[in-house]
DNA sequence: AAAGCACCCTGTACGC
DNA sequence: TGCGTACAGGGTGCTT
């Protein structure tokens, strides 16, 4: 599942290819995957616009165009894919690009979660997303800010897009067991001290699986602009781990759901108390 | 503000 | 072997 560390490998491979490309048409495979304007809308504004820069916010890859922008959600299963001219059609293509150079940049996505806008402005889809937690400007007089206005459990909130743009179900337990934090903790039972490892494993894991261009946990999963699995899978410690030895104390890792979504830890090296 | 849940989808895992 | 069903997952929107 696409997450920071995935999308911003996919908005670096992207920026590669795309850079100074234009696009000379658009096909849509699945009308809802286009967001906004309509789908005819969609089409014929894309035609004929030129990349000019390719960035990430939070989850969401944009593609800024020489009029409007692209803003695109990978969700769960979506894909985007830099091909050659004349590969075989992919049956989950939802939306595909036509490049000026005979390839195509192609939006896959089984799952049909993901989303494709084209905006003048991408905050009109961004708006609401908290900071970027790998900004230099992020420190931890910030996040001890952003914490002191928020209350519940920790897990829930790594989730919260609102709160900081980028975790998801993955990296926030691995951040969890990094800092040693139990997913159930509530926000207003840290400490200082607890507040600052909260940090620095946020910052420690998404670092590392950027270095790592992401995680790619089967055949299926996640892969970069050119195919290409990540690599962090070999690095996660708890997340799909439930039942087998921690690697750190050799308890087995457990599976509990909160608020609707699985989180895994370790019982032993993440107490529920402090 | 937080929590719980249905919804959007489909491949896959599982029970019989 | 083959069927049906539950489930996973991110985000939104609704209700409590």
């Amino acid at each position: 599942m696409p997450e920071l560390p995935e999308v911003e490998t996919v908005a670096r491979g992207l920026r590669g290819s795309l850079l100074g490309r234009t696009i000379t048409g658009a096909t849509v495979g699945w009308s809802r995957t286009i967001g906004r304007p309509a789908m005819d809308e969609f089409m014929a504004r894309v035609a004929g616009r030129r990349v000019i820069l390719v960035t990430r916010r939070g989850k969401y890859v944009l593609i800024g165009l020489d009029r409007g922008h692209l803003v695109i959600h990978l969700k769960m299963s979506g894909r985007l894919q830099v091909t050659p001219a004349g590969e075989p059609p992919d049956p989950y293509v939802r939306v595909l690009f036509d490049l000026d150079d005979g390839r195509q940049l192609r939006f896959q996505d089984t799952r049909k979660f993901g989303r494709v806008y084209l905006v003048d402005d991408p905050t009109e889809v961004t708006a609401g997303l908290g900071p970027e937690p790998l900004a230099e400007d992020f420190d931890l007089h910030c996040f001890r800010q952003l914490l002191d206005r928020r209350r519940g459990r920790l897990k829930p909130l790594l989730l919260n897009q609102k709160f900081l743009a980028g975790l998801g179900n993955i990296y926030a337990d691995e951040a969890l067991f990094a800092a040693g934090l139990h997913p159930l903790r509530t926000v207003d039972s840290l400490t200082p001290d607890e507040q600052m490892r909260l940090y620095e494993a946020i910052r420690t894991i998404l670092g590392q699986a950027v270095d790592s261009r992401g995680t790619t946990l089967d055949d299926k999963g996640y892969t970069d602009v050119a195919g290409q699995a990540g690599a962090y899978q070999d690095q996660i410690a708890v997340y799909g781990r439930a039942g087998e030895p921690c690697l750190r104390c050799h308890s087995p890792i457990e599976r509990i759901v909160i608020g609707g979504r699985s989180a895994h830890f370790c019982p032993c090296c993440q107490g529920k108390r402090s």
